[in-house]
DNA sequence: CTTGGCACTCGCATCGTGAGAGTGCCAGCG
DNA sequence: CGCTGGCACTCTCACGATGCGAGTGCCAAG
C-alpha cells in the first residue's frame, strides 16, 4: 500500500518519457532510478497506476506512457519548479532591457521564450481594459477627418479615424477639437479604460448641441477600441519547433498550427489566468483544452503586466510530453522580468 | 525539331504534376492531353527536356517531375495569368472594405490571401522610407520624458520615448515642446520620410543653444525609426497549410517554418519588387531563393501601396509544385484592391 | 508485501517476392 | 527526317511471412 512509492514511480515514468520519448518499461526504470525494490514490484505498481488511469500502455508489449491525468498529477504534486541559475536570470533580464518600444518588448519576449524552451512561444499584447489611459491625442487630418490616438500606460497605442460632419480646418473647428481634447484628457488621463469610458458618458452634454455629434464620435472610438478587445493581438514564435519534434506529436502538427492561427483559442487560455495562484504559472494539458486540435499539446502560461495589475498573458506550447519543470521556471522568470521592465 | 510541341509537353507535365502531385509518365500524358502524336514520340521529347534540365526523373521507372528551371520556363512563357471572375473580385473588395484601421487592413489581407490560395500568406507592413509624413506629435509624459509619435500617410504609427535633460512640465518646457512641434511639422508634413529627415538637419540651429539637445533628440528618433527599417514588420497566415500539404514538400517543413520566422529573409524577397514589371507579379522558385530552407518552396509576390508609390510587398509561399496561374492572379488582385483601399 | 522466474503476447524490423509503371531503344513507315 | 508500335529491361512499392526482443502478467515462495 505504499502510496508514496507509486507516486515516485509515476514521477520517474514522466521524467524518463520526457527524456527519451519512448514508452518506459519496468526494467529500464529500476536501472535508472534507485527505488529500493525490484522490477517485479515496480510492475505491480505500474499495474495499479494504469488502473487509476494515470499511465497507459500503447500496446501489450510496450512500456507505459503517462496519460493526461498522469501529467496533471505530476505537475500538481510531483514536480518542483526548477530554480534558474543566476546566469540565466541575468541573461533574460539583459536581453529584455535592450528593447526600445512596446512592439520590441513583445517581440523580444516571444523570441526569448521560444529559444529558451525550444517550444512555441505565445505572447499577448497588453490588454486595454486592464490598463489605464496615459494620453489621448486628436489630430486633424483633412478638412473633415480626425485621427484619435489612444495611448495606454503600457505603451500600447491604438488609433482610429473618424469623419466629422462639419469642417475642422477653420477657426471654429480647430477650437472645438482643442476643447474636446482637453476635456477628454481631464476626465480620462490616468484612469483605467473602462473607468474613463464610464466617466465620459456625460461629456457630450457639456457641449453645444451642434457639436455633440463630434464628441460622441470621439468617445465612440474609445469604446470601439475597448470592444475590439476580443480581437486582442497575439504574437507567436518558434513554430518551427513543432516540426522539429517531428512525429513527436501524437497526430500531425496541422491541427496545432490551425489552433495557433485562431488567436481566439489562445486568448481563452490567457483569459483564465489569475495572479499569484501558487507559483503564478498555469498549465493546461492535452484534452483539458477546449480546442480539439490541442488535444496532444500542453500550454504553460503566466500573466504579466504593470505593477499589481496583470494585463496580459504569455506562455509556451508544446507536446504533452514536455519538460514541465523547466518550462514553468522559464515562463515564470520571463513573466517576472517583462513585468519589471514594463513598470519603467 | 518541333520546339513548340516540346514546350507544350512541358506545360502539360507541369499542369498534371500540380494536379496529381505524382510523377507523370508518357502514357498518362497522351491520354489526358490531345497532342497529335503517340506516347513514344512524347517520350523522345521528354528525353530532350530532361537533357535540357527542365524535367527530372526521381528514379528510372518513375515518371518525370519538373525541375526549378522547368517551373521557371512555365511561369515565364507557358502560363497565362488566369483571369478572376467578377464574383471573386467583388468578394475580395468587399472583405477588405470592412477594415477599420491599418492593422486590420494588413490582418484581413493576409488572411484573405491564405484562404484564397490555400498557401502561406505573407504581408509586409507599409514601409516608412517609401511613405510620407502625415503628422508628428510630441506628448509630454513625465517631467522629463517626451513621447514622439510619427504617423505615415499609410496610417502606420511609430512611437518612441526620449528623455530630456531639463524639465518639460514648467511653462518654459511646455512652450519649447510646442515650438519644436510646430517647426518640425512645418518642415516635415507631407514630405517623404527621407526627405523630411534631410530638411530637418538644420533645425537645431534655429533654437537657443540650451534647447538644441532636445531638438536633436527628437530628430534622432525620426532617424532611428527610419534606420530600424531592417526590422520591418511582417505578418503571416496560413502556416497550417504547410502541414496540410503533408509530405508534399520535398523535405520536411521545419526549415520552411524556420525561414518564415526569420523575417529578414522574407523582406529580402520583397526588397526586389519593382512596379509594373510585366504583370506586376514576381515569382521566385526553389533554389533561386538565397535561403536554403526555401529550396523546396516558391514565392509569388507583388508590391502594393498608395498611389503611384509602392510601399510594401505581399505574397504567398508554397511548394514549388504550386498552381502558379491561380496564385499569380490572386496575388495580383489582392495587391490591387489593397492599394485601392489605402488610397482613401 | 516483495521477489525471482517463466510463459506469453505483440509490435517492429527485416527480408523476399511479385506486380506494375515507365523507360530506352530499335526497326519500320510515311 | 521524324513518327510509331513493340519489346525487353529496370526499379520502386506494396504485400506478406518470419523472427527477435522488450515487456508484461501471474504465481509460488520468502
Amino acid at each position: 500500500m505504499s502510496d508514496e512509492r507509486r507516486l515516485a514511480v509515476l514521477r520517474a515514468i514522466v521524467q524518463d518519457y520526457v527524456r527519451t520519448s519512448e514508452p518506459v518499461g519496468s526494467k529500464s526504470l529500476v536501472e535508472r532510478h534507485h527505488f529500493g525494490v525490484s522490477a517485479a514490484t515496480v510492475r505491480n505498481d505500474m499495474a495499479i497506476l494504469e488502473e487509476e488511469g494515470l499511465i497507459h500502455a500503447p500496446h501489450t508489449s510496450a512500456g507505459r506512457v503517462p496519460t493526461d491525468a498522469g501529467y496533471r498529477l505530476f505537475v500538481d504534486r510531483l514536480s518542483a519548479v526548477k530554480p534558474m541559475s543566476g546566469a540565466e536570470r541575468a541573461a533574460i533580464s539583459r536581453f529584455l532591457q535592450g528593447a526600445v518600444d512596446l512592439d520590441d518588448v513583445v517581440d523580444r519576449t516571444v523570441r526569448l521564450l521560444a529559444s529558451l524552451t525550444h517550444q512555441v512561444a505565445v505572447v499577448q499584447y497588453p490588454s486595454l481594459t486592464r490598463s489605464s489611459v496615459r494620453h489621448i491625442e486628436l489630430v486633424p487630418m483633412a478638412r473633415d477627418r480626425l485621427m484619435v490616438i489612444l495611448i495606454a500606460n503600457t505603451g500600447r497605442i491604438e488609433q482610429r479615424i473618424v469623419e466629422a460632419r462639419g469642417r475642422l480646418d477653420d477657426e471654429a473647428g480647430t477650437a472645438l477639437v482643442a476643447r474636446i481634447r482637453s476635456e477628454v484628457l481631464a476626465e480620462a488621463a490616468g484612469r483605467s479604460f473602462p473607468e474613463a469610458s464610464a466617466r465620459l458618458q456625460s461629456l457630450p452634454e457639456r457641449f453645444e448641441p451642434a457639436d455633440r455629434d463630434l464628441v460622441r464620435l470621439v468617445l465612440r472610438t474609445l469604446d470601439d477600441a475597448l470592444a475590439e478587445e476580443r480581437e486582442e493581438r497575439v504574437v507567436l514564435a518558434g513554430t518551427s519547433n513543432l516540426a522539429r519534434f517531428g512525429s513527436d506529436f501524437p497526430l500531425t502538427i496541422a491541427p496545432v498550427l490551425e489552433a495557433l492561427e485562431e488567436h481566439v483559442v489562445l486568448l481563452k487560455l490567457f483569459g483564465r489566468l489569475r495572479p499569484g495562484q501558487g507559483t503564478g504559472v498555469a498549465v493546461t494539458i492535452g484534452h483539458e483544452h477546449e480546442h480539439e486540435g490541442l488535444a496532444g499539446a500542453s500550454v504553460v502560461s503566466a500573466a504579466y503586466g504593470t505593477g499589481s495589475e496583470l494585463v496580459a498573458g504569455l506562455g509556451v506550447l508544446g507536446p504533452t510530453r514536455m519538460d514541465y519543470p523547466t518550462a514553468m521556471a522559464t515562463v515564470r522568470a520571463v513573466a517576472h522580468y517583462v513585468s519589471e521592465l514594463l513598470e519603467s
